[in-house]
DNA sequence: CATGATACATCGTGTTACTATGTATATAGA
DNA sequence: TCTATATACATAGTAACACGATGTATCATG
């Protein structure tokens, strides 16, 4: 990732998770999703992405299966059920953790959760 | 961390040099205080406080000196003034970093950085 | 025909936080 | 008095995680 590795650990699952909620995808158009989607703040590379799905299968928070575009296999994934409970659990955490840290480091930003926009 | 341990990696240093900013502590109290300027969200274990402690203090980040209080020796550490401007380098990176995740993970949270409340 | 982008995958390495353990003093309760 | 708990510092070994390096193969482009 580009951002400082330190930051990085542990939130790979969650990016995938969430970017398959909306949509079937297979490993390369995970990484350019989530490049895009980050405003470039994220690339994952495929010593990270591979084995994370591989592990996500194993855990049946996500199926595979292989699928001809342009005269070459890919191979997609699917969120499960299983996957979809889970992505909501780590989406808690993350909003536990983060508001966590913030308390901590105490910028001088606000957030808000679910309120109405201020602003934009 | 009682937090998902996947979620912690990598935070634990601006966390210490955050509380650090406001007052010199000891190694105990560093973890107590944590754990309220947390909401009891993160408790840390002496066995990552200490070797991250030590590992500032050879970055030079932060300084120790012992002092007496209650009959015992408590090391004190101290943010210098390179730790102050690491510090501020690393909430730089904790709010590109935790921004790219909000926007991937798409809660239907906003956030606002440094804007007028719109509550509270 | 060569180069780069696409596409999947694994192995070894380094970082990081944790568990377990060790030492020692102060305090509170039985 | 004795014991348990909290306080206070520290290290060694372990497991998880992301990465770099590397390998294979196809497709488009020049």
């Amino acid at each position: 990732m580009s951002v400082d590795k330190e930051l990085m650990k542990g939130s790979t699952s969650i990016l995938i998770l969430s970017l398959l909620s909306g949509e079937d995808m297979y490993g390369y158009m995970l990484t350019q999703r989530l490049h895009q989607a980050s405003d470039d703040v994220f690339e994952m590379k495929e010593g990270t992405l591979y084995p994370m799905l591989h592990a996500l299968e194993n855990e049946g928070a996500i199926e595979s299966y292989w699928a001809e575009a342009a005269g070459r296999g890919r191979k997609y994934y699917r969120l499960t059920s299983a996957g979809r409970a889970l992505l909501e659990r780590k989406k808690d955490e993350w909003r536990v953790y983060s508001r966590a840290v913030d308390k901590v480091v105490g910028t001088a930003r606000r957030r808000l959760w679910g309120g109405e926009p201020c602003e934009g």
